[in-house]
DNA sequence: CGGGGACTTGAACGAGCTCAACTCTAGTGG
DNA sequence: CCACTAGAGTTGAGCTCGTTCAAGTCCCCG
């Protein structure tokens, strides 16, 4: 199983390698906070939300731009996609969604959700039911910051990538892509260097507005300027310094500067 | 003045024509909703914070990004650009700042401001301190909601601006990129169809990562079409229908399907 | 009324798109 | 375990849209 694996690199203790399937400890999950602010719940309950994960399939469909509200999801494994559908001309690719993160956390106050989420591949979510209309669990006072700081987290990663999505050249826009790419794994105990692409290149390049050909090609040119190699769904960067003077991406706040 | 009366009467005031310099009602203006959520407020101090606009001239900066986080801040009138440097290749603009907007919200529970903020035009803008480290003035627990609605509002429309940014084309992006501008005012009591440009084309294009040369020859186009015309700082939309199937602009959530 | 910044327009170039053929890979069934 | 296949990715050639550079016009503001 680990034939693939670099010969020279050894498994980095505790870390988990990007071979795998990726999957967060629960402690490192978003949900995890999450079910924390809502009194209402028991132990067991807390224990029962995170424990079970629904399993989907490549393509399945989590819910549709459209469908009442119901609940906010957890990734626990593989990887995801919001998309809106532009009737007659196909798919925009909204967002991804990496194992630890949230997803439906927009449409919390909504009748509906906004956006449509399909599996990428094989993955596994959790599952936080919540009535339409918002909160009817009651947060507890204690942690209302915490809600807060998640809706912040969110705010500030889709400012992340408007500046990337707002960059003029295909290869700064895709550097700065895999950077957060990265970064965002890193963020939940991954190692940095090195992180699953769960998507296809086809999605990638409908999210950030260009031709799939455009990706290709750029990620060769990466791939001949050593700075970074994608090989199937495995990622590597090579030369953090030349990608991030190309892509010009500043990391804006990693979250290390806030305060509890 | 007319922030004082009781806050339950929800008058919008006659609409106001994009001639004027834009000044949104105190009523209409997001710091309202913002102040009701701190219960160690007096009237009097609301009543300060509401009615004590500090006047900017062109080009001034609000605050710069890495300085301390001392406070929120709200458009009264005119209009401002967040922008972060990209150290020798110039500044990229994040977003856009239009009266009865908040300014600086992302930055919550930081330490330090994110980005940097700018005049684009003569403008007022109101402040409300708030000590470094989030909210130190307790909410109240009632309106616990309303900060999450606040949190919601920007999340959302920083995925639309995400979506707007993710367009292939420049009309498709120029396009939506107005019908967003368009809907922004109305949502604050100005006439759908007429509104103010207070940003110059260079911020447009880099907003959008575009050349300033390809703003303007798209908007010509625009003008051809009979869809568009922007004229000095003065947009109109004319043909809303042929603006939509060209930009293929969704509008998500107009916040008019929440729950209260 | 004059000056300068914002905007417009033109011409040439080039990054990225499209179309099409090809290769590689992962998943399937024998 | 291997052959087969469909889908994902690669590569090439030509073209288009958007950029760049440069000159010119408009308009706002002093």
């Amino acid at each position: 199983m680990n034939a693939m694996d670099e010969p020279t690199k050894k498994r980095r203790s505790g870390r988990q390698s990007c071979a795998d399937q990726g999957e967060v400890a629960c402690i490192d999950c978003n949900l995890f906070g999450f079910l924390q602010l809502f009194a209402s719940l028991t132990p067991e309950m807390l224990t029962h939300f995170l424990t079970t994960h629904m399993p989907l399939a490549k393509g399945e469909v989590v819910y549709r731009a459209g469908q009442p509200f119901e609940g906010i999801y957890a990734v626990k494994s593989g990887g995801l996609k919001s998309i809106v559908m532009q009737e007659p001309y196909g798919e925009q690719v909204a967002s991804f969604h990496l194992p630890g993160e949230l997803m439906g956390v927009e449409d919390l106050q909504s009748a509906t959700y906004s956006f449509t989420i399909i599996a990428l591949e094989e993955s596994k979510v959790c599952f936080m039911p919540l009535k339409q209309g918002g909160l009817q669990r009651e947060p507890l006072p204690s942690s209302r910051e915490q809600m807060v700081k998640i809706l912040l987290e969110h705010l500030r990663q889709c400012q992340r990538q408007g500046l990337i999505l707002g960059m003029r050249t295909a290869e700064e826009r895709l550097g700065a892509f895999f950077l957060n790419l990265a970064e965002r794994y890193a963020r939940h105990g991954f190692p940095m260097h090195e992180f699953r692409v769960p998507m296809m290149q086809n999605d990638i390049a409908n999210h950030l507005g260009l031709a799939m050909e455009t990706v290709s090609r750029t990620l060769k040119h990466f791939r001949e300027l050593e700075m970074l190699t994608i090989r199937g769904k495995r990622g590597r960067i090579l030369n953090p310094g030349c990608m991030q003077s190309i892509t010009q991406y500043c990391f804006l706040k990693k979250g290390t500067d806030e305060q509890e």
